[in-house]
RNA sequence: GGUGCCUUAGCUCAGUUGGUAGAGCAAUGGACUGAAAAUCCAUGUGUCCCUGGUUCGAUUCCUGGAGGCACCA
């Protein structure tokens, strides 16, 4: 048979970890998680991590297996993934994939191109051009160093614009020359579940959401983690609105509300994203499991 | 009950000497190959409370209502 992944997808608070249990319980399987945030043991209730129950309901890769002070970047996560999965396949015909973060997601699904490990110094040397000259050198020196990605990417994001620069110095090759190599095949078939329902329903899940985090604890696991603030595993939302408060600079009421407002933007983006996959089978967070079962394709019921 | 003020976008409010309107926030759409819960781009969504009147034309002026706030009884 066929080695397939089932990928369950949607923006935050839908039901992603309930349903991808559901999922793997159903199939006698294990779970890949490919979420940005809950790879970092120091953080828990801000990430809404699976609860200890629902881990032991399936077997979960990927949660929390690593520091916020380890550098851990998508292609990391990429090798490492397909390494799991590699095994997971060994015992299992379908494995269960979920995350909220797109990139991550396809980094497993479809693959990224091959880059060199790039000495992290450049992207701080470029981060202080940046900080002090703003954008402009940046644009030109990209300009000279690989004119197909000046042309393409979108000049005003520094990030974007500082990967492409840091890649055309680490290597001395444009940053374009990397990219769509050799399409990657990968081992086995990929069904994209989605997961989503009206936005008034996700917004209302998100508040609750955000509301249970601060009553189980959230301000004081910010509070031990303020002095790393600046790690970018903690550049996430729920933990930098807190820092802020901390810094006197906002109420707590105020932060809070932040935390709700930036959590709705980042599901916005999450939508964004997903919506690009035009295969994707959806489904209503409302819906029963069976019902998103006759979803599925035949071979897979 | 009387007097005064208010009623315009989801919210807070500006404005139109009469030519159907605009800010902030919220919201919406999008991009995104190693920072991705990051980062970046774009967008005004409207019975101008209702009703008559004056007027070529009323959200704007006038009459009468309704709702709200304040003060006086």
């Amino acid at each position: 048979m066929n080695k397939t992944i089932i990928s369950v997808i949607g923006p935050t608070a839908i039901g992603k970890t309930k349903l991808a249990i559901a999922l793997a319980q159903h199939y006698k399987t294990e779970i890949i998680s490919a979420d940005s945030r809950q790879f970092y043991k120091e953080m828990s209730i801000g990430t809404a991590v699976p609860s200890k129950k629902e881990l032991d309901d399936a077997p979960h890769h990927f949660i929390q297996h690593k520091s916020i002070f380890d550098s851990y970047s998508v292609g990391d996560f990429e090798k490492e993934a397909l390494a799991r999965l590699d095994s997971l396949f060994q015992k299992n015909d379908i494995v269960i994939l979920v995350g909220g973060s797109g990139l991550y997601v396809k980094a497993v699904t479809e693959g990224l191109d091959y880059f060199p490990t790039i000495d992290p110094e450049i992207r701080v040397k470029l981060n202080n051009i940046f900080a002090k000259k703003n954008i402009a050198p940046l644009q030109e020196q990209l300009k000279k160093l690989d004119s197909i990605t000046y042309s393409k990417i979108d000049l005003n994001n520094p990030h974007r614009l500082i990967r492409a620069l840091e890649v055309c110095i680490g290597t001395e090759k444009p940053y374009s020359s990397f990219l769509n190599k050799n399409s990657k095949n990968r081992p086995f078939n990929t069904i994209t579940l989605g997961i989503e329902t009206e936005r008034s329903i996700i917004y209302d899940r998100i508040n609750q959401r955000v509301g249970l985090m601060v009553s189980e604890g959230l301000i004081e696991e910010a509070k031990q983690l303020e002095k790393h603030k600046s790690l970018n595993a903690l550049q996430t939302v729920g933990y930098r609105e807190l820092f802020t408060h901390f810094n006197g600079e906002w109420t707590l009421d105020y932060a809070i509300e932040e935390i709700k407002k930036n959590t709705r933007r980042f599901a916005k983006r999450q939508l964004t994203w997903f919506r690009k996959n035009e295969k994707t089978i959806w489904v209503d967070c409302k819906e029963n499991f069976s019902s998103i079962l006759e979803k599925l394709p035949k071979e897979l019921k």
